[in-house]
RNA sequence: GUCCCCAUCGUCUAGCGGUUAGGACACCGCCCUUUCACGGCGGUAACGGGGGUUCAAGUCCCCCUGGGGACGCCA
């Protein structure tokens, strides 16, 4: 059977992890089941929403790939279609005008509270005819049944009961004519044909009031699966104190979005030990019934080498295409240093993220002012001399500029004059990248090409002598 | 305050009545090594507590504790 499901944000901020785990969980429970997947906005509250929001939302879902089939709808688009079923339902009494005053209900719930009850709405209206107060706006209720019980199996949170006595009825349209987000969902995901409905488990307790409307309007609830909210790492609720919160800033940060993608697969749902999935195996394997119930602890450190798996077995090319606006985002010029496809292959294994693999590949791109203090130091000094200059003089020499002649040099220089490869390899180094740190010194002066790494040498051995 | 939910290493999790409680991240050793890394090998580390049910309980039930959510003319 194919499932068709929706994503539906609120337009009032981007998209956060959590949300892109419940995008991720609805988009592949519609796509394994060759089903639609929805995107709609959820823009009723005016004041709150704006389209920048509107914009990061869909920006991050296209970095993740979620494609969605249908949409984006907007609520705020749809109001014709409710202010009918609305006046429809005023009609037959199935909702009602309540005079209620915000103070009224502030008053109301604070003495229910201070009385040890549920706050609730005390259902004033709900009978009441004729001579409504002078002056007042009234906003509109949904008259919620007042016996019996509300059943669904979640497919999360298995079966879910909860009394109708335990209800009240809810507002559903404001006193300024706009219609309130409970209610919009239940006519949103019925006309929308919406059969599985995925989301994040803070609506869990809104279901009942959805599944008595959805019965008001005579049509069968959907399936619903509530997912578990993502804390923090701290085990409290994720906010901007964690860090990177908005999916955009892992984006910014070098992540790729298959690591992203599946570290949320992988947070709330396993299959056996695996830890790495493709999308065509998330495709294959995931299963919203075996989700968990219980909230998870994002863990940075976990995507962190997630990212390192997927930038060390992406193809080489491909990750290099991506590289390229990392590049000029760090201000530098991609043709003024070597192949990126045999950069990423000489830097990706000491790399976490793209930016960190552009800040360690600087000196590929541009000259650098300085050696790094405590490496000159210690390898451009007086005894770095000799060893820097018969390279210096076999290099020279080389017919061919490749790592394995430079390698052959690097390694007859050592054994000519008796020294560890250390010796020869980091005066090498610092000379090449300003520091001691860089890939394999073959592949760090085949990448730098012959000219650049002999005016770096050059330069280090004045340095040494200077330092001599 | 009232209602509801959740509970295995620090974290993500496997487990679905009988296991030396497994894997992954992180951490700590050792090996490899021209740096940094990668990699390989090994290690520390968990069933929150108390009652039941059962020949047998991490697994089923109840209570407690802890954590979370909901209670808006927000979504």
């Amino acid at each position: 059977m194919s499932a068709v499901t929706r994503f539906a944000p609120s337009p009032t901020g981007y998209l956060h992890i959590g949300g892109a785990r419940t995008a991720l969980f609805s988009w592949l429970h519609a796509r394994q089941s060759g089903g639609r997947f929805v995107l709609r906005i959820e823009d009723t509250d005016r004041e709150r929403s704006t389209e920048e929001a509107t914009e990061a939302i869909l920006d991050g879902l296209r970095w993740l790939g979620l494609d969605w089939d249908d949409g984006p709808f907007f609520q705020s688009e749809r109001m014709g279609r409710y202010r009918e079923v609305l006046d429809h339902w005023l009609e037959t009494g199935q909702a009602y005008h309540c005079y209620r005053s915000k103070d009224e209900l502030d008053a109301l719930r604070e003495a229910q509270m201070k009385r040890g009850e549920k706050p609730r709405y005390d259902g004033y209206w709900r009978d009441r005819d004729g001579d409504p107060p002078a002056g007042v706006t009234p906003c509109i209720r949904f008259r919620n049944p007042l016996e019996g019980e509300v059943v669904f199996d979640d497919l999360i949170r298995g079966r879910v009961r909860v009394a109708n006595e335990e209800l009240d009825d809810l507002v559903i349209c404001r006193a300024d004519g706009s219609p309130t987000y409970n209610f919009c969902v239940v006519i949103d995901d019925y006309d929308m044909g919406i059969t599985h409905v995925v989301r994040g488990d803070d609506h869990l307790s809104n279901t009942p009031r959805q599944v008595n409307m959805l019965r008001a309007l005579g049509v069968e609830p959907p399936a619903y699966a509530h997912v578990p909210m993502i804390l923090g790492d701290d085990g409290k609720r994720l906010s901007k104190r964690h860090g990177a919160v908005s999916v955009m800033q892992y984006e910014t940060e070098g992540y790729l979005p298959e690591a992203l993608m599946n570290y949320l697969v992988r947070l709330g749902w396993a299959h056996g030990d695996q830890e790495v999935f493709s999308r065509e195996e998330m495709l294959r394997l995931f299963d919203l019934g075996e989700v968990n119930a219980s909230a998870s602890a994002f863990n940075p450190g976990k995507l962190k080498w997630l990212n390192e798996q997927y930038l060390r077995s992406l193809e080489p090319g491909e990750v290099a295409a991506r590289l390229v606006t990392y590049l000029e985002r760090a201000g530098l010029d991609p043709q003024t240093g070597p192949d990126l496809g045999a950069l990423v292959l000489a830097q990706r294994e000491r790399c976490s993220t793209l930016v960190e693999l552009v800040d360690n590949s600087r000196f590929f791109f541009e000259e650098f002012d300085t050696y790094e203090e405590k490496s000159a130091r210690k390898h451009l000094a007086a005894d770095a001399l000799q060893p820097l200059e018969a390279c210096r003089m076999a290099l020279e020499q080389l017919p061919q500029w490749e790592a394995e002649r430079i390698h052959a040099v690097v390694q007859g220089v050592a054994e000519q004059q008796e020294l560890k490869m250390g010796k020869v390899a980091q005066p090498l180094r610092v000379a090449a990248a300003g520091c001691a740190v860089s890939p394999p010194i073959d592949a760090t002066l085949a990448l730098l090409g012959r000219e650049r790494s002999l005016r770096r040498i050059d330069r280090a051995l004045e340095h040494a002598r200077a330092a001599g």
